[in-house]
DNA sequence: ACGAAACTGCGTAGCTGATACGCTGACTAG
DNA sequence: CTAGTCAGCGTATCAGCTACGCAGTTTCGT
């Protein structure tokens, strides 16, 4: 059966399905070597430290040499977005409330090594066979539910957004503190004095309660948020089943 | 009652509360319009075209002439995270429900016509006044609830990443469509032809039901997901007031 | 077995963009 | 009036992406 539908070029690329060629040099490089270089350099350095010439030099290769593997640095990018999630957790057994509670804690935990992740430009829908298989991980823990397939989509899309407030918060936050460790000491301070108490009464009253006070737990109170955001989703998703079945 | 805090230097910037200079020619840029030009700049082309070259010329000045008012692109980014956010609603008189419904719609709103701002680096917890307000106006709407303050800070973050992902999906999927709609009629064909039914079950399904075969109404199908997610999100805190009250 | 075709790796060079430095001339406090 | 300040900007440097084309390598067709 010939591709009805032959596949997109980025497409072919991310599955492996790019054919090589017969004649001439064999290539010394792969693209699994330089994407994996590539995903080095952005989990040491970050993503815009991932420059064409210092991933070539991580390969001891010239900067053009990549240039035969990878149309562009975009694609280099994209090949990165897939290879950054890798293999999704098997949730087979867990009613849906475990599973996708799991697999959220699961993806934060894979993103937050490549937090970089996040700051990719996406290229539409997903279509990387990691990142299916994590939409499909998602996906199969919603089977036996009365959710139609298109709210199962919905559900997981917003979960996905979640995830991906969390890592990109995390990795804004740790990197401002990182810059100046001391900003964050003052953080409540610095409100308390812009801040009109006539004019901002709500945020007067969070900030007198002290709850950007302690400054060297912003992970942890970030994850905490996370996992109240997490459950107030589910709580909701747990609803709208039952009023759907009942 | 002198600043027992002297404000960081950014802090001040965004403000407007750093001191003019008493000596020396007077200005004839403002920041207001530096952030104005590049508001601009960025609506109609992206954030990627806002360079500080392209920026002078929009305002008819040499490159260097910005950096007198600013001390770098970053902190014109920043600047402009603030100006693209203006004002928020007034919520007075709803319910809370109610309130941060019209809260999220509003602000999601507001940044389609500045989706860059969801690509802008983050400085660190909001400053800025009118990113401020924003929260303000979220923390009030729950004010008469039971959810204790750092409650309330975890539900509006949340929300402002659901709100976030709403927007970075509308721009990306956007984006991509413009650059080759062909691409989005076939996505569900693309995705049927990689898929084994095997492996990818539940995603199967999803796809064999159609979900994914109605390419025009990208934008459309988004905003329903935004309107689910965040109704569910609702249903959750709700049943949690429920369950604390009780 | 041999020439042509198909390739790979890479050197070079062009272009865009950020920004350091320092000059020129304007404005103001005393 | 004059010294001190400051705005605008010309110039130059550096980083990064990538088009182009050469030189050497491998394979196919005959």
């Amino acid at each position: 059966m010939p591709d009805s539908v032959p596949l997109p070029d980025e497409v072919a690329l991310l599955w492996g399905r790019r054919e090589a060629p017969r004649r001439g040099p064999k290539a010394t490089l792969t693209i699994d070597e330089i994407v994996r270089a590539a995903v080095g350099v952005a989990d040491a350095d970050g993503l815009a430290a991932v420059s064409m010439a210092k991933v070539a030099a991580e390969l001891g290769r010239s900067t053009m040499a990549l240039y035969r593997h990878v149309r562009s640095k975009d694609e280099l990018l994209m090949l990165m977005g897939d290879a950054a999630v890798a293999t999704p957790p098997d949730l087979s057994g867990a009613d849906w409330r475990t599973g996708l509670t799991t697999w959220a804690l699961s993806i934060v935990e894979t993103l937050r090594e490549h937090s970089w992740f996040t700051q990719l430009p996406l290229s539409g829908p997903p279509v990387g066979p990691n990142n299916l298989a994590w939409f499909e991980s998602a996906l199969r823990a919603l089977t036996d539910t009365p959710l139609a397939e298109l709210e199962k989509v919905g559900v997981v899309q917003n979960l996905i957004t979640l995830v991906h407030g969390e890592v990109r918060l995390g990795r804004e936050l740790q990197r401002s503190f990182d810059e100046d460790p001391a900003k964050f000491g003052r953080y409540g301070e610095v409100l308390a004095e812009l801040i009109d108490p006539v004019r901002f009464p709500a945020l007067s009253r969070v900030v007198s309660s002290g709850a950007f006070s302690e400054p060297e737990m912003i992970n942890q109170d970030l994850a905490e948020d996370f996992r109240f955001g997490l459950s107030l989703f589910l709580d909701g998703v747990e609803a709208y089943m039952q009023r759907r079945a009942g």
